[in-house]
RNA sequence: GAGCCGUUAGCUCAGCCGGCAGAGCACCUGCCUUUUAAGCAGGGUGUCGCGCGUUCGAAUCGCGCACGGCUCACCA
């Protein structure tokens, strides 16, 4: 700890020396609190002109404000409920304590104030101080009370200050909260049962993603943080739980952008004797209903885009959808060689060696998903990007999955679920060959999972949604970051 | 992974055709008993991200590196 001090630090273990001197120990261990700020203002409904509370109450926060005027002093303390304003003053604490106050209390100290409540002759609320008590000394300046913390890089490494001093990040993770709330509400209004499965798994699987890799010592196991909560999902509705959904974290080892975090909050739910048309109307409900609970409406902003979410969802089929936006049917297009040279011939940048299953993702992204503002359902995607949905009756080559589309983002991704067994096994060979030939995000072949398959997986209709996304369209945020409290970043380099 | 932009006081930002490092808030000293971006008088507290180079002289110009942001690539 030889880390030079700034004179503002220095200046704030010199206040606390002092604290110490005159006996107070400027981190007690217990403090009197009778009510939060919040539960303070409510004191005074009803209350006319300066006339104070006959109550006493005990507040207690962080100091955001201090004024000084010679032998009184107002201030405002800020707790997780909100903001209260205080008034110091030489009359109702007495010279010593006051001064004490006035000399060695800085901002952004945890502080507790004790007296009756009255209004001020401007009408704020505020509490007569009859004593002010220390509760933690804070040992370094906080950010700018008036621009706040504006530094992206500050306010992601050190997102404390970010939510000290900016109201509005902390509405938005408040909003985060409700969002998953409303989630877990609906889900278990309709039976769903909420489960954990595993995070580290010997086979990674359940999505197109390359995992991060860990060990198990004792094991001497190597296993994969998990890329999804498929596989394991499938086989509780395999045991026979029909409804089934899990929130939590999925790992995917890639790369970071305003939508992408190597980390990510998920919601899989898997409804067995229900299609990918059952889940689509869910789908739109369960959006819907967290709006109306979260935002008390179902009209929204997101950038510059007003975007209503009123069910029913537009529905789309994928291969119109690329025809009417890029001219390119890709039925036309049967192999990866001849949908290449038609996506060049558009003048779209894409990989010479990329599969068809590739190139249709690039379309999608390229030049639908920018383009779904408005809730969009794109339904019957091509079955080589989709090696555990299952098949449209009567069709090869299509299989009966939807992708959710908001404000130009997808939202979520569901289908119709492989529940044949062998089909699934082929599937897992074709992804196989797919790895083997350099595509590092197809899927491995999992043995156990086609083991429970083939005791038999009733019709199953299933559905994943990133919730950080969600969070960023309902709080109106363009970066995944300012919907994660703690984004992954570089370590910050030695200074 | 590539291109562009950024990094100056605790915070928010000026300064950038090379010539003594600046403002507001915060902080320090003094005054001030109803203020609220309190006010008045005074005080600049700094490894100009790091390193190398050009130059009599570099926050400023050049090269390299680090971190961050945006765009692209990647991400079903």
């Amino acid at each position: 700890m030889s880390k030079r001090l700034t004179e503002q630090e220095e200046q704030r273990r010199l206040h606390m020396e002092q604290l110490r001197q005159a006996g107070i120990d400027p981190y007690p261990a217990r403090c009197t609190r009778t009510h939060t700020c919040a539960e303070a203002l409510q004191l005074l409904e009803g209350l006319d002109g300066e006339e104070a509370t006959a109550e006493i109450v005990h507040v207690a926060g962080r100091m955001m404000s201090k004024r000084v005027m010679g032998k009184a002093t107002f201030g405002h303390i800020q707790d997780g409920s909100g903001r209260l304003q205080f008034y110091a003053s030489v009359d109702n604490m007495g010279e010593e304590e006051y001064n004490r106050f006035r000399k060695l209390f800085d901002l952004g100290d945890i502080i507790g104030v004790a007296g009756p409540l009255f209004r001020t002759r401007t009408g704020e609320p505020t509490v007569r101080a009859q004593s002010i008590t220390m509760l933690a000394k804070s040992l370094r300046p906080l950010p700018e009370k008036w621009h706040g913390l504006k530094d992206v890089e500050l306010r992601y490494r050190q997102r404390y200050l970010d939510l000290i001093v900016n109201e509005d990040v902390r509405q938005v993770f408040i909003t985060r909260t409700r969002i998953v709330s409303a989630l877990r509400e609906f889900l278990d209004a309709r039976g769903f049962l909420e489960v954990e499965t595993p995070i580290l798994q010997p086979i990674y699987g359940g999505a197109a993603a390359r995992p991060f890799i860990t060990y198990h010592n004792e094991l001497e196991q190597q296993l994969y943080l998990r890329i999804s909560f498929e596989l394991y999902l499938k086989r509780l509705i395999v045991g026979g739980f029909d409804k089934v959904y899990e929130i939590g974290r999925d790992f995917r080892n890639e790369g970071i952008s305003f939508k992408h975090n190597p980390e990510f909050t998920q919601l899989e739910f898997y409804q067995a004797y229900a299609d990918y048309n059952d889940v689509m109307r869910l789908t739109e409900e369960m959006i819907a209903y967290v709006a109306q609970k979260v935002l008390g409406t179902l009209r929204i902003t997101y950038g510059e885009h007003e975007i209503d979410l009123t069910p029913p969802w537009r529905r789309r089929e994928l291969r119109q959808a690329i025809i009417e936006e890029t001219g390119i049917d890709i039925e036309a297009y049967p192999d990866a060689p001849s949908l290449y040279q038609a996506i060049r011939a558009i003048g779209g940048n894409v990989e010479p060696k990329a599969t068809r299953g590739k190139l249709i993702d690039a379309l999608i992204s390229n030049y639908l998903e920018p383009k779904l503002i408005q809730p969009t359902f794109l339904i019957d995607y091509p079955v080589e990007i989709s090696p555990l949905a299952k098949r449209k009756p009567g069709s090869d080559r299509l299989v009966e999955r939807f992708e959710g589309f908001i404000g130009g983002m997808e939202i979520c991704n569901a289908f119709t679920e492989l529940n044949d067994p062998d089909d699934q096994e082929q599937r897992f060979l074709e992804q196989g060959r797919a790895y083997d030939a350099g595509d590092e995000e197809a899927h491995r072949m999992d043995e156990d999972f086609l083991t429970a398959l083939s005791y038999g997986m009733p019709p199953t209709g299933g559905f994943g949604m990133g919730i950080d996304r969600l969070t960023m369209l309902l709080t109106n945020r363009d970066s995944i970051r300012e919907v994660i409290l703690f984004p992954h970043l570089r370590p910050r380099p030695a200074s």
